[in-house]
RNA sequence: GGAGAGGUGGGUGAGUGGCUGAAACCAACGGUUUGCUAAACCGUCGUACUUCGCAAGGGGUACCGGGGGUUCGAAUCCCCCCCUCUCCGCCA
């Protein structure tokens, strides 16, 4: 979330930036401040109260001890009111801070200057793409047809076991996932980014910390028993590893990968677009995050995007990187690009990464500060993250891609983490 | 699942009603010393909110797992909840 002080120092420029994402915040800022004021001012009279009657309490222990009894209870006498006091201005104090809170929860991260306007995904400006799009065999099939045809991956009998969007991969499909995940995960340690295996369900404070509760509470898989849930991203589990840390700027930057499934309920998306691999309830990914200083968080979004575009080039994949406009951005993020692949088959881009700077906002949400040296505040650190890539569709345009009449060829980086050139 | 123990500052750990926002030690940071390293010595060393101040800095309040209660006064007493650890059971 934004800080207040953020909000009361530019309200102006909030407002106006805010609307970049069409979201209008004129009402919802003024009710801030307005509250905020109304804290404030309740804190003032309480801290003051308190305070006197912290001397009064202290003056009573001092009597006791020099005997003075009488006096003693003359100034008991006096904190009553005191009390009755401070009970209901704290009364006051815990209605509006929750209120508060839940407001600023309810504005959405400012959009970094850069990003464009614009309404939907058609608003999106295409920063730049690669890679060639391949010439299909005349009878070329969309991959779903494909891992039937290879008995690859099986839809129906992910029904079966759990229900739809839950697939099975088989004999050379899981392997090549398999492959895939180590291939990504091999790149992104040896650009620096430590490995790490986090936990798959996460309990509600850190669901918080990264803003997927209260928003998206509805797309968690929830289990009521334990009070977890099913982690949607490793986003989540670790960006959360620093959740009320404070590091020192010498830290900076955190760099981590890892490769969790994720799960997502995806409740009321149906149709065409979720044909066979384009979306489903579980699948794989592997996740790069970042914890950055503020002065080179833009720095470190570039190097994620690039490393990304690497990635991609290596599939030989045909590939385009989009800015996201206003419109189409995620709540919490300030500047996010896409990646996109071609799926030939399909003759669709699909989205297989989206790499953001969320800047200081799930920070200060979840307290992840850092301390410049021999320095004794702390400020709000930056935190930035990616997939590096999605499993799925990735999966989905590489078997459609590389068809050919004897089978699916296998990219050639991936050859040695797969053991085969083919699946036929 | 059964039984027990416990949750205090970055760590260890003292603290059973006022002198405790919290000893001591360790770590960390700054300095003195030193040919270098080590050691020794001195100093600093929680967070949040708020207020005064141009600032440096000062003041106030809250926080000893969370919430509630008793009391003039709670880390300390009472109640509820959460979590961790140990043993037993079960088990990859």
């Amino acid at each position: 979330m934004l800080t207040l002080k953020v909000i009361r120092d530019n309200k102006e420029e909030v407002i106006k930036r805010l609307a970049v994402k069409h979201f209008d915040a004129k009402a919802i800022i003024d009710s801030i401040i307005a509250l905020d004021d109304k804290r404030k001012a309740i804190q003032l009279q309480l801290d003051n109260n308190l305070a006197e009657q912290n001397s009064l309490a202290k003056q009573i222990g001092k009597l006791f001890a020099e005997g003075k009894a009488a006096e003693a209870n003359e100034a008991k006498s006096k904190t009553a009111e005191l009390k009755e006091t401070s009970k209901s201005l704290s009364q006051e104090l815990s209605d509006v801070e929750p209120e508060l809170k839940k407001l600023l929860m309810q504005v959405p991260n400012l959009p970094h200057t850069s990003v464009p306007s614009g309404h939907s995904a058609e608003d999106n400006l295409v920063v730049r793409s690669g890679g060639l799009v391949p010439e299909l065999p005349k009878d070329s099939v969309p991959h779903w047809d494909l891992a039937k045809k290879y008995d690859i991956i099986d839809f129906e009998l992910g029904v079966k076991i759990t229900g739809a969007g839950f697939p099975v991969y088989k004999g050379k499909g899981a392997k090549f996932q398999r492959a895939l995940i180590n291939f990504f995960l091999d790149e992104n340690t040896a650009a620096g980014y430590r490995e790490v295996q986090p936990p798959h369900m996460v309990n509600e404070d850190s669901a918080y910390g990264t803003g997927q509760l209260p928003d998206k509470d509805g797309q968690m898989y929830y289990m009521q028993v334990d009070n977890f849930y099913m982690i949607p991203t490793a986003e989540v589990p670790v960006t959360n590893i620093f959740r009320d840390v404070i590091l020192n700027a010498s830290q900076l930057p955190i760099k981590m990968t890892a490769y969790t499934p994720c799960f997502r309920r995806e409740a009321g998306s149906y149709g065409k677009d979720v044909r066979g691999l384009n979306r489903l309830h579980q699948f794989d990914k592997v996740e790069i995050v970042q914890v950055q200083h503020p002065d080179r968080s833009y720095d470190s979004l570039e190097e994620m995007v690039s490393h990304v575009e690497g990635i991609l080039k290596k599939l030989e994949l045909p590939y385009r990187i989009v800015k996201l406009c206003g419109g189409d951005m995620s709540f919490t993020s300030a500047l996010t690009y896409d990646f996109e692949v071609f799926s030939a088959a399909q003759q669709r881009w699909l989205e297989v990464s989206s790499v953001s700077n969320f800047e200081s906002y799930q920070a200060n949400r979840m307290m992840l500060r850092y301390k410049e040296d021999g320095d004794k505040k702390t400020q709000i650190a930056h935190t930035l993250n990616g997939s590096s890539l999605a499993l799925p569709r990735i999966v989905a345009a590489l078997l459609e891609n590389n068809q050919t009449p004897n089978g699916i060829r296998v990219p050639r980086v991936l050859q040695p983490f797969c053991g085969f050139e083919m699946i036929d």
